[in-house]
DNA sequence: TATTTGACTTTGAGTTACTCTAAGGTCTTA
DNA sequence: TAAGACCTTAGAGTAACTCAAAGTCAAATA
């Protein structure tokens, strides 16, 4: 059982955020102590690194609150949400390309400062370079 | 010379974010022509790209704007230009790695539901299966 | 020639997803 | 009993788009 720190600590997810997420109703199953509080089981904790994984690869929170409501519809919803994660794996696995191919962009630059500074010379007008 | 939807096709961003990026200053070598119609050419071309990259690891605007204006500063601040980048770079190795553990609970999932959807069984209350 | 089409312009409002502040309740420790 | 460290909420503020409205200009079509 944990509060929000405990849970911002172990998600990287500041408090925040996680409130901001209870609130519009991506913890439907936390429940509160008798003040109020927010208690966190280990299984909530697996809910929100769900959620900070759809989150990252960019999916809008409104997708986010559809998913979570077929999950909790049931079984019938099965192939639904597995179109869902699939969809979203495609979409995460071309962002890896795009970063990739930022990657190489800023090594390219990296080496080229690094070259200039070594050898003391003057920076050429081409974007490319900047 | 390319007009600004040519230049929103070839490097996948929209107008309207172009329009804007123009706006808070992040083309300060663009011309305009007798019409006051934005002319870009290749190196501009080049320079939305590193902008589309910088912005692609997460830096916000106001890091842009001073990279930029570092740029237009000139020689002096190579050393300045250098350390952004590399800073920028480390940046987009961690979320390389980010990106990569999601993928990872992305299969892990869709597997999961693959097998039920094969096996015809029912969903079991656990987050990390939803 | 007239008008319509389409690309461009600007300003400014709207949206998403936080992010932060203020005001306040409860519990433990000095 | 008061300070400190938690927690709560409502609501304001912010970043970065995103879109709509209103208008200019030039080429293509009736």
């Amino acid at each position: 059982m944990y509060t929000i720190k405990e849970v911002s600590e172990k998600t990287e997810i500041s408090e925040h955020t996680l409130r901001f997420w209870a609130k519009i109703g991506f913890f439907p199953f936390v429940k509160r102590d008798k003040n109020n509080i927010r208690i966190f089981e280990d299984a909530d904790i697996e809910w929100v690194k769900i959620v900070k994984c759809l989150r990252g690869v960019g999916i809008d929170n409104k997708s986010i609150k559809k998913y979570i409501e077929l999950c909790i519809k049931g079984d019938s919803t099965i192939k639904e949400r597995y179109d869902i994660i699939k969809r979203t794996k495609e979409k995460a696995l071309l962002q890896l390309q795009e970063l990739n191919k930022q990657l190489e962009l800023l090594d390219y630059k990296e080496k080229y400062y690094k070259n200039l500074i070594k050898t003391n010379s003057k920076d050429i007008w081409n974007p490319m370079n900047k």
